[in-house]
DNA sequence: AACCGGGACAACCGCCAGATC
DNA sequence: CGATCTGGCGGTTGTCCCGGT
């Protein structure tokens, strides 16, 4: 049977946000700092579940978020690191200053698969279409987001889907992907000299870099 | 002008792994 | 050392908006 629901449904709001409810967060942070986000609603006068809190924060409320359209290269650099991590979203907006996992993520479901497709080149396996899993690759629609769960199966429930390590060796990369990334070093989490054991962002962060080293980065991009 | 379908995006859900007790 | 808690991640869903008919 599982845990308990990380917070009382009961007495939560859910939905979009108001105004208000973003300036009590953003208030609320400011004076006391990102901290414990299970009892962040209640110090701060919400009636969100605290995970709710931070995905708020983390996706909009944050200062250093870039907003706006995507550019041309941040396009480029998606692909490219897709390419290479897969689904990892939280790797790849690492990697893009100012830009979250989530938003990243929509664009690539929105307007990048469909991209991909247009060029003759599978979303999820980067390789050209026809040549392998290409039919439930074809259609770039909201269904497509169950099948892809296939790569997902239940025997391999680890919640890795895409294995980093399978990922690039399994070599997605030579469909027509130029590996010539330009890229600078990940961004550094918010306090990272805190913790002398690697997080398990920090371990994938580290993985990721091996797999980039291998691919020839540079590091010009900033 | 009204209706419909698809696109875009914000938000939620469930699971996992690390931290703490 | 096992149980529980918490933060974080990826997948999915809900809803609004816009263009076409």
């Amino acid at each position: 049977m599982g845990r308990s629901p990380c917070c009382e449904k009961a007495h939560t709001n859910k939905g979009a946000w108001t105004k208000e409810e973003d300036q009590r967060l953003v208030a609320y942070i400011k004076a006391h700092g990102e901290g414990c986000w299970r009892s962040l609603p209640k110090a701060a006068g919400l009636l969100r579940c605290g995970k709710s809190c931070r995905l708020r924060w983390i996706n909009y409320l944050r200062p250093d978020l870039k907003r706006g359209n995507f550019t041309e290269e941040e396009d480029e650099l998606i692909i490219r690191f897709h390419g290479l991590l897969g689904n990892k979203w939280s790797l790849i907006a690492g990697r893009l200053p100012g830009r979250t996992d989530n938003e990243i993520k929509n664009y690539w479901n929105t307007h990048i698969k469909r991209k991909l497709i247009a060029r003759g080149i599978d979303p999820k396996t980067h390789r050209p279409l026809g040549v392998s899993t290409s039919a439930a690759a074809a259609s770039s629609h909201r269904h497509d987001h169950l099948s892809a769960r296939s790569s997902c199966s239940p025997e391999t429930s680890t919640g890795a889907c895409h294995s980093v390590n399978d990922d690039s060796a399994s070599a997605p990369n030579d469909g027509g992907i130029d590996l010539n990334l330009s890229i600078g070093p990940p961004r550094q989490p918010p306090s990272p000299s805190q913790s002398p054991l690697p997080t398990r962002q920090e371990q994938a962060e580290a993985t990721s870099g091996e797999i980039l080293g291998h691919a020839n980065i540079s590091s010009d991009y900033t």
